[in-house]
DNA sequence: AACCCGGGGCT
DNA sequence: AGCCCAGGGTT
């Protein structure tokens, strides 16, 4: 078919030199996928290098340790990627003796490999034509077949899947599904699609009857909460307390500054009695150093900084002191970076 | 099917 | 402020 050679061909020409597109190793092209979930490929270069630099195969993933695992996904979002990534590679250590298995069925079978990620990995290290079908794709191919079904809906995306199915290459099907991706990025993007430089717009059905703006069909509304915090850098001479969370929801396992749920417009003396109470020691000298705010797609955090200092603490299994350079070694989320931030410009650490 | 889970960029 | 995401897991 002539659609499927004009993709192929305008990829080949136009693609970009992405490091994830310079290997032909499944397992690195695997941790692309999984980093390039909800999240943008400029944002991703810096973070693939580093970690196929410091885990070149599957073995030294499968091996490393989790902190240093989830440091080095610091900043990324959504670590528990990360933890299912891990959990995947030590299942393809140790069942199919680290070779990636080349079945959708199998590939499907380990954590964190979803419908997309494994036609992704399939297609692209194997060269199998199995559909990719990720948002990016949908709404190309709403456009170019002209698709009303709302994208929203869990059950549209087989529509979208069987579509692919039935016009995917079997020559590059590689090629094929990246192109219907790199035309999502480049010329066919959510508002102001490029069809003047559309490599395929003869055979774009929504072109046609000049309906491009109207596609993709997607109805959503989002809720969002607010959370308000105050974090307490606590001090005993050198060192400083920090906490791990819990091993599920929010940020699990990343590291924070001791956290509260602050009352409204708390007076300091107040946050040293409610730390005290917790810490089953005594909080001192608390002062309010910062307050911001920190916005994700779902919830905002409402955060207060204080610095205390700790004497006497029984400190539960969960925290512990550090020193300036353990500190740095702890995977920390974007709120708490804000704080430690907060604390180096005031000299503090 | 609905909800949870980060972050950055664009309008 | 609201919208866009190169999704998958859990319930």
């Amino acid at each position: 078919m002539q659609f499927q050679k004009d993709l192929i061909d305008w990829f080949a020409a136009e693609k970009r030199d992405l490091p994830w597109r310079r290997t032909a190793d499944p397992y690195q092209i695997w941790i692309s996928e999984i980093m390039l979930q909800q999240t943008r490929v400029e944002t991703v270069i810096p973070y693939y290098k580093r970690f196929v630099e410091k885990f070149p195969t599957l073995y030294d993933l499968a091996e490393a340790d989790e902190e240093i695992l989830l440091k080095q996904w610091e900043g990324l979002g959504y670590y528990s990627r990360a933890r299912n990534l891990q959990a995947g590679v030590k299942e393809v250590a140790e069942q199919y003796d680290g070779v990636v298995p080349a079945s959708r069925k199998e590939i499907s079978s380990l954590k964190g490999v979803g419908p997309y990620t494994a036609g992704a990995v399939l297609s692209i290290a194997y060269g199998i034509p199995e559909h990719a079908v990720d948002g990016n794709v949908m709404r190309v191919l709403s456009r170019i077949l002209l698709i009303e079904e709302d994208i929203a809906k869990p059950k549209t995306r087989k529509i979208f899947e069987q579509a692919v199915t039935d016009i995917i290459s079997h020559e590059d099907p590689s090629s094929f599904n990246q192109g219907l991706m790199e035309l999502g990025a480049l010329i066919c993007t959510p508002t102001s699609p490029k069809c003047l430089l559309c490599p395929v717009r003869e055979h774009c059905h929504a072109f046609h009857e000049g309906r491009q703006h109207e596609l993709p069909i997607k109805t959503k509304a989002k809720k969002t909460k607010a959370l308000n915090y105050v974090m307490a850098s606590i001090r005993d001479g050198d060192a400083i307390l920090m906490e791990k969370r819990p091993s599920f929801g929010l940020l699990a396992n990343m590291w924070q500054f001791p956290m509260i749920e602050s009352p409204q417009d708390a007076f300091p003396h107040e946050i040293e009695e409610r730390l005290s109470e917790q810490l089953q020691g005594v909080i001192s000298s608390a002062e309010k150093i910062i307050s911001f705010k920190h916005v994700f797609s779902h919830l905002t955090w409402n955060v207060e900084g204080y610095m205390a200092e700790g004497r006497n603490l029984q400190l539960p299994s969960h925290m512990k002191w550090v020193t300036r350079e353990e500190l740095d070694l702890l995977p920390i989320s974007g709120p708490v970076q804000k704080m430690k931030q907060a604390l180096q410009q005031r000299g503090e650490i």
